[in-house]
DNA sequence: CCCCAGGGTAGGG
DNA sequence: CCCTACCATGGG
């Protein structure tokens, strides 16, 4: 269990940076790392159902990111007139610290579209690519098998031009041509060109590659929502003392645009 | 019919 | 460097 003070559940699986959680009468059910997970936040604790100590500290304490201090970057972020108004709303996301692989082909399919049809098209994806771990339920499929497939095995998915992107960056993570493990700790504009050889990413999907499955935390995925934002609130740019932070800032803002404030 | 969706690419100035 | 058309697909 984890203290319920500045989380929410429901905010951190539903703000659009993972797509493999859905909620079913406040009770959330979802895949990542290969392992089922059943979850609820209560009025004091976010309660995870059958787990073990062992797996908890193992696993999902590094992808609810326990290790960092939420309080103090909001403290550190409440400088700032607007991101003080954001945090009010959307204080409880953290950003989850997901597997890269799946990170990679998540944001492929999200360009240029919309979160249900995301959702729904990498479901698809790994009912059709992953190894069954429970009744009706995928894991998120790897590298080697998306390989293998060629483009009319993606027919189906509702990819519609995306399909030889997630064909081109499953080949080249497969071959080895690219070294996802290189991308927790190289240079972040190294990390930035290496991502961007594969086709369908630019600078927005590998921002979110960045932020999302390898916890660098000052890259800023700029979407429409954060593109409003920027030009409303930042025209001289987000505020020099949270740069090393910024993607965590980014995720207040982005919900805050998306669900709280009038554009 | 239009527009938009957690954009990127190719092609032309 | 900039700008624009186009890219599949589904929902409003």
């Amino acid at each position: 269990m984890i203290p319920s003070s500045a989380f929410s559940l429901s905010m951190t699986l539903q703000c659009g940076q993972c797509f493999r959680f859905f909620e079913e009468n406040g009770v959330f059910l979802g895949v990542a790392n290969g392992r089922l997970l059943k979850i609820e936040q209560t009025d004091r604790f976010i309660r995870f159902f059958d787990m073990t100590q062992e797996e908890f500290q193992a696993v999902w304490a590094n992808y609810f990111d326990c290790a960092t201090d939420y309080d103090a970057l909001h403290t550190l972020f409440s400088n700032d007139q607007t991101l003080c108004s954001a945090i009010e709303k959307t204080g409880g996301i953290r950003v989850l610290r997901q597997d890269g692989f799946e990170t990679l082909i998540s944001f492929l399919i999200s360009q240029n579209n919309n979160i249900p049809r995301i959702t729904k098209s990498i479901n698809l994806l790994c009912e059709r690519f992953g190894s069954r771990i429970a009744p009706d339920t995928f894991a998120f499929p790897d590298a080697k098998t998306l390989a293998s497939a060629s483009l009319s095995d993606f027919s189906g998915l509702s990819l519609g031009y995306r399909d030889r992107y997630l064909l081109d960056a499953a080949q080249k993570v497969s071959s080895g041509e690219i070294d996802l493990s290189k991308l927790y700790t190289c240079p972040i504009e190294e990390a930035r060109q290496t991502l961007r050889t594969i086709c369908g990413v630019g600078p927005k999907v590998a921002e979110c590659v960045l932020l999302y499955g390898f916890a660098r935390l000052s890259c800023v995925p700029m979407d429409t929502w954060m593109k409003k934002v920027m030009a409303r609130y930042y025209q001289a740019g987000l505020p020099e003392e949270i740069l090393p932070y910024a993607g965590i800032a980014q995720q207040y803002l982005f919900h805050y645009a998306r669900c709280f404030d009038t554009f």
